[in-house]
DNA sequence: GCCAATTAGATGTATGTACATACATTTGTA
DNA sequence: TACAAATGTATGTACATACATCTAATTGGC
């Protein structure tokens, strides 16, 4: 669907401004794909986001701080993601002993379990929903990356 | 900044799947860098656009029907923006003579003057942020509208 | 070693999202 | 015309975001 369906908008300021629209309409559309995919195991897609960090370093554990750098929305509140991923079991909590201040996240069993069989839904799902080549997707990354220059 | 740099992860399993990620991260870079330029107004960015949308009819009215489907994110929940329109002042709600079911929602002059003032900033950002060219923009388009050809 | 400054995480609040449900009104059809 | 189905909006709940503040632990300068 173009944009202008999308959004029922037919006027923009410039290719620019439509750009920046389309990347917000794109991201929602791809998260609620997403969302859409994991609902079933009773994820949302934060918490795949988290377990997915916490399978990069696994079986070692990861501080809350460095999930939340790695983080694709970065004003993510990580300790409250933590806490329904702790009451579902799929992580474990415990203090860091190099550093009291720090709580540690590891995955569980379970959790590592739920992760495979989601990992496998998502990637489906990036496969079959984004439609470019690898050449487009190399494309549409490098001009990202241009767009996003000014970046603090 | 690279993707790889801001969510500190190297291994991709596809350009695609980069892309895919690149999209979501660089949205929420835009979303931040939006509602700064808002704070300092005291409206978020899902206000601004509720805001927008209803200046495409001014001095119509539009039901929140309307102005639900030209949302980019289309599971906001509108009554719920208008309603901290309306406490701000910024929109008038009435009960539509043609169906009593709708709800008309209608910019009031406080609100068209806010507009003003932030339609200025808003633009600036886009035009200041984003760097691309125009002919990138109007690439960048093109891929994300292929990208998302399998939408419902 | 002491203490101010910093850091890590938890938590409170306002807002928004996602989805279900409730309620009133309108519409389509027998 | 009556009444079931559809529609438009509001609202409840769980979760997430954005940001401020609090507490405990650590660090760095003296």
């Amino acid at each position: 669907m173009k944009l202008e369906q999308a959004i029922q908008s037919t006027k923009f300021k410039s290719e620019t401004h439509k750009a920046g629209l389309n990347i917000l309409y794109t991201a929602w559309w791809l998260k609620t794909s997403f969302s859409q995919a994991l609902k079933e195991y009773g994820l949302t897609h934060e918490q795949y986001n988290v377990l997915r960090i916490l399978k990069g370093k696994h079986p070692e554990q990861m501080c809350v701080r460095d999930i939340a750098c790695r983080m694709i929305e970065k004003s993510s509140n990580v300790p409250r993601i933590v806490d329904r991923l702790e009451i579902k079991k799929l992580v474990k909590r415990s203090v860091s002993s190099f550093d009291k201040r720090e709580t540690m996240i590891q995955l569980t069993a379970a959790g590592l379990l739920l992760l495979e069989v989601t990992t496998k839904k998502a990637d489906e799902l990036f496969d079959t929903q984004l439609c470019v080549t690898d050449e487009e997707a190399k494309l549409l990354n490098e001009l990202l990356e241009k767009l996003r220059q000014k970046e603090d």
